[in-house]
RNA sequence: GGGUAGAUGGCGGAGUGGUCAAUCGCAGCAGACUGUAAAUCUGCCUCCUUCGGGAUACGGGGGUUCAAAUCCCUCUCUACCCA
């Protein structure tokens, strides 16, 4: 099959892919502390540009000696640029060549996000990674605005690489183009030229259906320079990943296992648990019994049911911890099934446990 | 014993003649969440429903009115004040 495992070398450490990224947006993984964070086995976390200039302030982290050290994270960091919010802000900006035009979000005040913007904020950062400034579209956007997209996104990429001057910082170029396999392949066919030291695939999970997705993966990840890292942002939920590294990607992030596990739902090898629901009040197990997070391994969903249900800030704590414990050894187990080539009866048997009812 | 104010859906609490099956909050039940404007959002929440509606309902009983949670009489109960 197309999945592989691989190393992954940073300034900060060396990552074992397939691998999962815990979002920190805002330079935490919401509600959990760094320490807990690798104590599930993170590798790599994300951090984001928009938010970061916004606040602290970009310069504030680079004069406090950048964001390992000012978040107490000091393995690897691959830094958004600030792309998806092209998409999820697109109420509060306006795009054109030059850039993506944002009105803050906290106060309204103006920023400009060029290519050369999201560069130098990224470089005062100082993350391990960084992506190049996108036009992320949505799945239902006209072919006019996808062709559009590409071409400012291929131009911004090119950007991006002139400006770029952080001698340890790797930089990773975004292809687009929905689920048209001739959009993905012409935008590939322009940036993987430009020599980019990694190569990801965005506008995914953006609105289409998930077994659009499923059914496109192979061929855009097969777009991609087998030698280099390939990169699905903002996906997803397990089976999604499962089926992304049979396709052949080697890494993954998504908000889904922090922000699900905020809003009480666990993710098991039995499918997703709502931990809010009635039927968990009495319930002496633990979220998942085969787990050994510190959260399966003290706690009740009994007791986890009344930390949401009292609105306790550990509920959202330690399904969080779970959440990620999951993910991550998902990706961990999935490594070791590619590397003793029995990767295609793992994603089978998961998938069998996740369609049960629990 | 006298006086005053009250009694509304599980709870709190609006409404004071028709647009009221009744604002809103809480509690309850369910659903959603995919490069984080999210510890958030949505729906349901008297009973029945083919989801279009239908049937009973605002302490009990009686009355006025075309029409009452809303006005009148009466009973019961509650809170506070005076004896």
């Amino acid at each position: 099959g197309a999945a592989r495992a691989g190393l992954l070398t940073t300034a900060h450490g060396t990552v074992e892919t397939p691998i999962f990224m815990p979002v920190g947006t805002q330079a935490t993984v919401k509600g959990l502390t760094p320490e807990m964070v690798r104590g599930v086995g993170a590798q790599i976390i994300l951090g984001n540009t928009y938010h970061l200039t916004l606040r602290p302030g970009d310069e504030l982290i680079r004069d406090l000696g950048g964001l390992h050290a000012f978040m107490n994270w000091p393995h690897p960091i691959l830094t958004d640029s600030g792309g998806f919010q092209v998409f999820s802000l697109a109420q509060k900006r306006k795009i054109t060549d030059h850039g993506a035009i944002f009105k803050s979000h906290l106060d309204g005040r103006e920023l400009e996000l060029t290519p050369e913007k999201a560069v130098e904020i990224q470089q005062n950062l100082g993350s391990d990674i960084a992506m190049v400034l996108d036009e992320c579209p949505p799945a239902d956007a006209p072919s006019g605005v996808m062709r559009n997209a590409i071409r400012r996104s291929i131009h911004w990429a090119e950007r991006c690489k002139a400006h770029h001057s952080h001698p340890t910082q790797a930089q990773f170029a975004i292809v687009q183009g929905g689920l048209n396999i001739d959009l993905r392949a012409e935008c590939a066919e322009a940036l993987i030229p430009m020599d980019f030291p990694g190569y990801a695939l965005g506008g995914f999970s953006v609105g289409e259906a998930p077994e659009a997705m499923h059914a496109a993966l192979p061929a855009c990840a097969a777009l991609l320079p087998s030698n280099k890292p390939r990169y699905l942002m903002g996906v997803g939920r397990p089976q999604d990943l499962l089926i992304a590294v049979a396709a052949g990607i080697d890494m993954f992030d998504c908000v889904m296992p922090t922000r699900s596990g905020r809003n009480a739902l666990a993710f098991t090898d039995t499918g997703p648990v709502k931990i809010r629901n009635a039927k968990h009040k009495r319930d002496p197990a633990p979220v998942m019994s085969d787990c050994d997070c510190q959260c399966c391994r003290n706690y009740s969903r009994a007791y986890l049911h009344h930390l949401f249900n009292a609105e306790e800030m550990l509920g959202p704590t330690l399904l969080s911890l779970h959440n990620l414990a999951y993910y991550l050894r998902l990706m961990r187990e999935a490594r070791s099934a590619i590397v003793e080539g029995r990767y295609g009866e793992y994603q089978l048997r998961c998938e069998a446990g996740w369609a049960s009812v629990e």
